[in-house]
DNA sequence: AGATTAATCGTAATCATTATCATTTAAAGA
DNA sequence: TCTTTAAATGATAATGATTACGATTAATCT
């Protein structure tokens, strides 16, 4: 997923293409991290000074259900992060310190998923938390 | 760990014995779920009805200090369970509709150690969500 | 250009959590 | 048991992230 692939794809699902739109794609794209939504409104109010808190989450929030971005739960705040495509079903390391991530190619649910028959699996969460090699002392 | 050898550690660490942490402690000994900070709060009003958010925020991050409780974040809320340590290291499936857990005994990090030398691996997070035999329609 | 309707703005409200400080109380010692 | 004292609590305010909403703006269509 890229700037432009974003863009079209939002363009096809018919909605509107707006400039505080496209600069949030500019942000997420070429980062591979997660950012937290209240480091984009911040981002967002350079260019924009009187961007509403309403228009940004509304839109990481739109571009999340429409699969251009992914989120997940750090310290209580929502993150999000350019979808990743390129490669399968994947996870991630997530450095503590800069935010930067590693793609880690395994899942463990085809190891798990005899020991839970009788459930039903909606989703699942794994990450794993640490200083990247950049990061540490 | 049931809720006298929460109450002797506590204890033996030179806390004091107070009604408000007793209570606290007593709701979570026999459940086998995660339940969210303010659902504590609420139970623990219907027998102090004065007590403080403070008292209860504080008594559930010390308990989880002292791994007495284990959290994790869930639709970003802060939730608490009381801290499994009869089996070895595990993961949990999660009932999104009643909260209840199913140990999972399969820790997937042996399995990704070495894609990620020179990374410094603190900590980590597998979870399971989804719906409990008891609450599938 | 004008109409339509999504998107944004401005602002307030909500929700969970954290902070502060005066007061209370559990526990240790006389 | 009485006293001491430090921990714990209560009352309340503050914070921080997120959500809500009516009025206004602007992107797209004809
Ligand atoms: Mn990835
Ligand atoms: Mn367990
Ligand atoms: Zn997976
Ligand atoms: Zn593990």
């Amino acid at each position: 997923m890229n700037l432009d692939t974003a863009i079209n794809k939002m363009k096809s699902k018919g909605y509107k293409h707006t400039k505080q739109r496209e600069r949030i794609l500019e942000i997420f794209s070429r980062q591979d991290q997660y950012i937290a939504a209240k480091t984009i409104l911040k981002e967002i109010q350079k260019d924009f000074p009187g961007v509403s808190f309403d228009t940004v989450y509304r839109n990481l929030y739109l571009l999340a259900d429409e699969e251009i971005l992914e989120s997940t739960d750090l310290d209580g705040e929502k993150h999000f992060r350019f979808h990743c495509d390129t490669h399968g079903h994947h996870h991630h390391f997530i450095c503590t310190d800069c935010g930067k991530t590693k793609a880690v190619e395994f899942c463990p649910m085809e190891k798990i998923e005899s020991s839970l028959s009788g459930y039903a699996i909606d989703n699942h969460k794994f990450e794993i938390y640490g200083k990247c090699p950049q990061c540490q002392t």
